[in-house]
DNA sequence: CGGTATTTTGAATGCTATCAAATAGCGTGG
DNA sequence: CCACGCTATTTGATAGCATTCAAAATACCG
């Protein structure tokens, strides 16, 4: 039987507030359910709602919408530990699709039995929250990064995110991490053509700032990149100021 | 005494769901606590957070967030009806600033007032969570406009929009709006350049689209313009299908 | 009525897209 | 194990949209 502690969710909800071993118990009451995915599949489509949420266990998935013209814009991804189509479960409506880039493993959630551990433990409550309420932060953050910022910018302000953001679930760090996307997924997320990424990461790689080869990104500068876009991974980091 | 239904918040919750005379005098319990700015003024600003968030009664406000080089991105307006720093002030962080655009009139309401509000009334905590969640929604469709769309299709997308969310506070109809924004906040809100904000609009206002002029918003082609950017207001007039 | 903010227009530059094509990587089947 | 086909990456040349710099015209305010 796999360690409690060790799930994803777990740990980013950690490093909001501190988790007792009920608190735990009651989170891991939620990973029933397993399913898996392969890559290149919709979970969610653009319209619909449903009553059921998930839980990425493990691979990486990203929510877009498309444009009538064809083009897409991703609005995020979403890497293990992370809560997928949460808000439409609770509101009854979607407003996004949501694919899997690679291939995948979710825990389905019934609103139900969630809504149940909220009741029974304000503590964990407050800890979703907070993570959908830094989810809808990081959608800030990326259209200002997508409306001010040039195109190198924009990169590494992304990839540095990321980083953050995988650091927290223990799968990367400061020296870079293991990334499945495509030129093509960095292309829609950033508002950027793909051949445009392509120069983009030369440029990068050639500065000596970072190196994203084979699946795998590299800080080979990460103060550098850093001071480059002002980064501050404050908003991603909170030592919870809530609940201790 | 003002007639209660009237107040723009009354009237956009109204169109999520259908409110009681309880409902209102519950909701008009928030608006004690009057309080009244000047334009150009901020009333949060990036990092502070506090215990009070603010019903916006009169004038317009927008959310920002700036960069380090000076240049700022709009994060969204506000408009009669919105909350100010709902979330902010629920979770006790703030990502952006909020500041007048016009002279303004604001409600404070604390957060444990409102949060007793919710706690009697389960259809008004609902209706605030679901315009709540509408403002998330047009966040994306920010970002998704920003990122794929040229400069003309923003712009009208965004006045479409707005015009919409005016509708709604009975502040606009399909025919236009009174619109206080500069070339400025366009500029900054989407992401391009005042001086290229003038010629976009002159393009508009010479293909008989729209007419922005003496803070007036004109459509000249409604219909046109929706097409232009297959413009769909669903996203914005729910019809409650949550509680009736 | 002067002063400031906003809108408008012009010319030149530059960043990113578009079009086209070559190279590299990877899984599959022979 | 190699050939094949597909997808992803890389590079070059050209076009275009939006920015930048500059300045004039107009509107707004006390």
């Amino acid at each position: 039987m796999t360690v409690i502690e060790d799930t994803p969710l777990a740990k980013k909800l950690g490093a909001f507030v501190a988790l007792s071993t009920s608190d735990l118990s009651l989170l891991s009451g939620l990973h029933r359910r397993r399913k898996a995915l392969v890559a290149g599949r919709d979970l969610v489509h653009q319209g619909q709602s449903d009553q059921i949420a998930y839980i990425l266990a493990a691979g990486w998935v990203c929510s877009y919408k498309i444009l009538p013209d064809g083009s897409r814009q991703i609005v995020d991804f979403q890497i293990p530990g992370d809560f997928l189509g949460l808000r439409s479960a609770l509101l009854h409506t979607s407003d996004r699709s949501i694919e899997s880039v690679t291939d995948i493993e979710v825990s389905e959630v019934l609103v139900r039995d969630l809504l149940n551990v909220f009741a029974q433990n304000l503590r964990l409550a407050t800890a979703v929250l907070w993570a959908a309420s830094r989810d809808e932060a990081m959608v800030v953050e990326h259209l200002v990064n997508i409306g001010r910022r040039s195109a190198v910018e924009r990169m590494a302000h992304f990839l540095l995110e990321l980083g953050s953001r995988l650091t927290l679930v223990g799968m990367g760090d400061k020296s870079g991490y293991t990334c499945p996307l495509t030129q093509y997924h960095l292309a829609d997320a950033l508002g950027l053509t793909a051949v445009h990424v392509n120069r983009v990461l030369r440029q990068l790689r050639e500065n000596g700032l970072l190196t994203f080869r084979n699946g795998v990104v590299t800080f080979d500068n990460y103060q550098g990149l850093a001071t480059l876009v002002d980064f501050d991974p404050t908003y991603l980091d909170q030592t919870g100021p809530l609940l201790k």
